[in-house]
DNA sequence: ATGAAAGCGCTAACAA
DNA sequence: TTGTTAGCGCTTTCAT
């Protein structure tokens, strides 16, 4: 095994002092043409690379972000990685990941270990950490930015999509369906997310003149979701909603498989379904699903935007709370109002 | 913002040396039970807590794993990452993740920069790298598995499922199962499972006096594996395959679709599919997907194993190249033979 | 523009 | 068991 080449070895080969070579390989520093050319040849020949971890121990930026993550099951989370690695890498970060098993404890551990790695922020997808931690996170200059989580508190910044806004629309677009029985099974209410669809979506039928017929807890959780479903319309027909907002497409699938095979209903005939996310499976045509997308590239960028502009000036840039519009995509889960969007006047 | 604290200052308010807390922090090391109590009372009061990187640095192990990735839209990515994270964190260590976006030579980089980083080990999943990269990787010491490919070069490990097996029982599934006319959706031919599966599923159609009814090229991608369907499938009755593997569930969903809603055929009277990789939407009632399953927890386990064994010991231990057995999961997309497995003589 | 020198925070001999 | 002493590979003053 090649000993590992290290910048005064080049600096040797190339005739030059070690911080020349350093120089040559940070962006603005100044050093004549010839310098570089002797450097970039000697470190050529010899596959020299710059050791990152030397450098992040000494310029305090290690160019890491580190990433919390809970749910990979959800769909949503795989394809916001992906964009969010993506475009980290881009602009010179990678994501070192960090599994949280539910457990709320865990999460400032898993916190408290991301930290040991000295990364220059963190992202933290669909989980909230005590406000403890957020408060040593800010001390240690470590910018923090949740994914798809509001939280108001400790100087933490957040995106997420209009779920107010989002499920608001959806009860519009039910009740201009003409559903007359509209129900909802909702997530976790630890979730912001959960939260803010709810209310919304109750607002939205208030307006309206509606209140909700049904009401179920599937947890964010495909087995809960399916039981809650179960529940909600293993009914005589007449009790039986006539629509039915489900709080993720995750679950969605879940309660639209236990409606049509296990219960034997139509969709949309018999009871329309809308979701929430837009996840791929959704444009499947087996599921079809009516729901408001959460566009994760908008979603991301505000993110890394967020993250580079605490880490370009740790005290300066203030925290920012984003929520990004959701809009609805039509599809045939569930019944079209004859006119939408709703007409002036 | 607060200073970081270091082991020096831990030292200094314990009245210890600065080696006698690294001591303290250092699993195996000799330390007197009292040193420890000092020493773990001033590092939390101080809220102290070792640098990784640093210690990365001296020791030379970052306890870091690089992960290449290309597809997180294939289902079967999400869950081992998730299986591998998980089981990596458990042993101390964390990955981090690098994006490869299909391009060729843009592999080779993406694997350079991980080893800016220093990196213990370097899983890939699904994508291959130059010999002379893996070379290098080899000659920096840093083992190399390869994640649901074979590569049978350069002294890298792989893990992959029995795929040329699990081809072969598809056929024998399908023939026992009454159909003449058997076709075939393939992936990337540059991809050692689509080869494997073909190869196997072929010589398994041959063993039982068939032979490839139709062929079709869906290169692992969810648009191609549709068009393919809809040529295979558009023509006249007598013409159309009476059933049909399609190389991986991802593609299999959209040709299951295409054949419904598109051709209006049914599953499985009119024709049958199967498919590989047991992801979780083949368990959903709208696809209910007989496939083979390619059981992520073993593969992920075997995959730490080798990669432990080798940052353990950087010269002894030998690549292995694991075939982990695929069993197959019946389920309602293909018609099943009346007797099944079948019976001895 | 360049080199010398001083660390970044830690581990690992080596003595004691 | 403990403290002392060298570095790990690099960036960054500070002179020149």
């Amino acid at each position: 095994m090649v000993e590992k080449v290290t910048s005064l070895q080049v600096a040797e080969r190339a005739g030059v002092s070690q911080s020349a070579v350093s120089r040559v390989f940070t962006p603005g520093a100044s050093v004549s043409q010839k310098t570089v050319d002797k450097v970039r040849k000697a470190a050529a020949e010899l596959g020299y690379r710059p050791n990152v971890l030397a450098r992040a121990m000494v310029s305090g930026k290690s160019r890491i972000i580190g990433l919390v993550v809970a749910y990979l099951d959800n769909y949503f989370y795989p394809e916001a990685l992906e964009i969010l690695s993506n475009e980290l890498q881009e602009k010179g970060y990678h994501v070192l990941v960090f599994m949280a098993s539910q457990t709320a404890g865990n999460i400032d551990a898993v916190v408290e270990e991301i930290l040991d790695y000295q990364v220059d922020g963190i992202v933290t997808a669909s989980v909230a950490m005590s406000s403890d931690l957020s408060r040593t996170c800010r001390q240690a200059g470590v910018p923090v930015v949740h994914f798809n989580r509001f939280e108001d508190s400790h100087g933490v910044s957040s995106v997420t999509s209009d779920n107010f806004a989002g499920g608001r629309e959806l009860a519009q677009f039910l009740v201009a369906g003409g559903h007359q029985k509209i129900a909802y099974i909702a997530g976790w209410e630890g979730a912001s997310t959960q939260r803010d669809r709810e209310a919304g979506f109750r607002a939205g039928l208030a307006e309206q003149g509606h209140a909700l017929f049904a009401h179920g807890v599937g947890e964010f959780d495909v087995d809960h979701a399916r039981a809650a479903a179960n529940a909600m319309f293993s009914v005589k027909p007449d009790d039986r909603p006539d629509a039915v907002f489900v709080a993720n497409d995750h679950m969605a699938f879940a309660v639209m498989d236990e409606l049509r095979f296990g219960l034997g209903l139509r969709i949309p005939e018999d009871v329309s379904v809308v979701g929430f996310d837009d996840v791929p499976p959704s444009a499947w045509r087996a599921y079809d699903l009516t729901t408001m997308r959460q566009r994760a590239n908008l979603m991301v960028a505000e993110t890394v935007d967020a993250l580079l502009a605490h880490i370009g000036n740790p005290r300066e840039a203030a925290t920012r709370q984003v929520a990004i519009p959701a809009p609805l995509i039509i599809r045939g889960s569930a019944r079209v109002p004859d006119t939408w969007p709703p007409q002036e006047g």
